[in-house]
DNA sequence: GAGGAAAGCTAATTAGATTAGCTTTATGGC
DNA sequence: GCCATAAAGCTAATCTAATTAGCTTTCCTC
């Protein structure tokens, strides 16, 4: 019945693709209008408002990410595991800057957020890639907390210029797979 | 020579407090007066924009939390001085959110700036702290970074609202650093 | 006690988000 | 094929926050 034109899911889209290229501080009703070829505030048939849009784009993000978490992981166990998903959400994070920060630092808008859902899905891939560990069931809470805040920390930190220094980050990611990986095996 | 009225510190220690109270991103020119009990376009006499302030902020912050860490190591070595190192930091991230979020989320505006100059320090403790494992020089560089990610992401988590379990993420606090010490002490 | 710079102020501008209310267009039902 | 209607756009207007311009006051130096 409607007017044949943009749907919420391409102005999510159009947003996450902006956020990408400008940041996710940048995205702005203006710019988005201005990208889809239509007036601001036509974009208020789409979403709500601002945070409505942004904690789409975060939502749509995590959901992404848990797919290609889950395809890395198929087949994989162990470290190698453990190196698929760090190096998968790695990459996301550096391909998708914008719709990692909206990922990870949009606040939950309750119990029933679908963004939460998403999170989860991920948390449950981590679990997965930590299953060939045997790790003991009471510590698994712990060892999912500690390897998304590693992986979380070391976004943030590549992201904001935090390394000053020469050596390559690609070479300290690897130094922590093999770090967490040791440390994983002596948790057992 | 000037009306002794404000400085260019009061006004950011102000603005870490509004920080702290009301969140990093809610730091806004108007509430800033209004807690300072003066007009807005006043604020522009002791910081050069919004930009200028928040930066301010964050040079601070990492100021504090670099003098905390260096009291909190003091004669103290290993899993001891792990231990204080990331206990001052956690708490630090807890007890001035706004502040905590300032340091870790502002750009440096080059290679003079003051927030790298403070940054560096931090790590210079970090450094400290790692002494008595006796990692490699090689390997240094990628310990602290992995410290470093491990303890934002921790932070960004819990700030974030990201821990949606049960389970205490002070427990997780105390496992993570069992895991790390266990980890530096493999690595040696 | 005059001069000048610091610290404030009011008024005005600009950028963005958002709201109100009008217009156009694709369809589903006749 | 015709029309009622809801979706999708638009223009105009409002509101908030940052910022700029230009004026005023106060305090220190000489």
């Amino acid at each position: 019945m409607p007017r044949t034109g943009l749907s919420r899911r391409d102005v999510i889209a159009a947003a996450a693709e902006l956020a990408d290229e400008a940041g996710f501080q940048q995205l702005t009703m203006g710019l988005l209008a201005q990208r889809l070829g239509i007036r601001t505030p036509s974009l208020y048939k789409h979403v709500t408002d601002l945070a409505d849009l942004k904690h789409g784009v975060a939502t749509q993000a995590m959901t992404d990410v848990g797919e290609e978490v889950r395809d890395a992981l198929q087949g994989r166990s162990g470290r190698d595991a453990l190196t698929a998903l760090l190096g998968t959400m790695r990459s996301y994070a550096l391909t998708h800057p914008g719709q990692y920060a909206a990922a990870n630092s949009t606040l939950l808008t309750g119990p029933d957020d679908p963004l939460l859902a998403a999170s989860n899905r991920v948390i449950d891939s981590i679990s997965a890639a930590l299953r060939g560990y045997g790790i003991a069931d009471e510590d698994m809470v712990h060892a999912i907390r500690t390897i998304r805040s590693t992986i979380h920390g070391f976004a943030l930190l590549q992201v904001t210029d935090g390394f000053q220094w020469n050596a390559d980050p690609a070479d300290t990611f690897d130094w922590m797979i093999q770090f967490i990986d040791r440390g994983l095996r002596a948790s057992r």
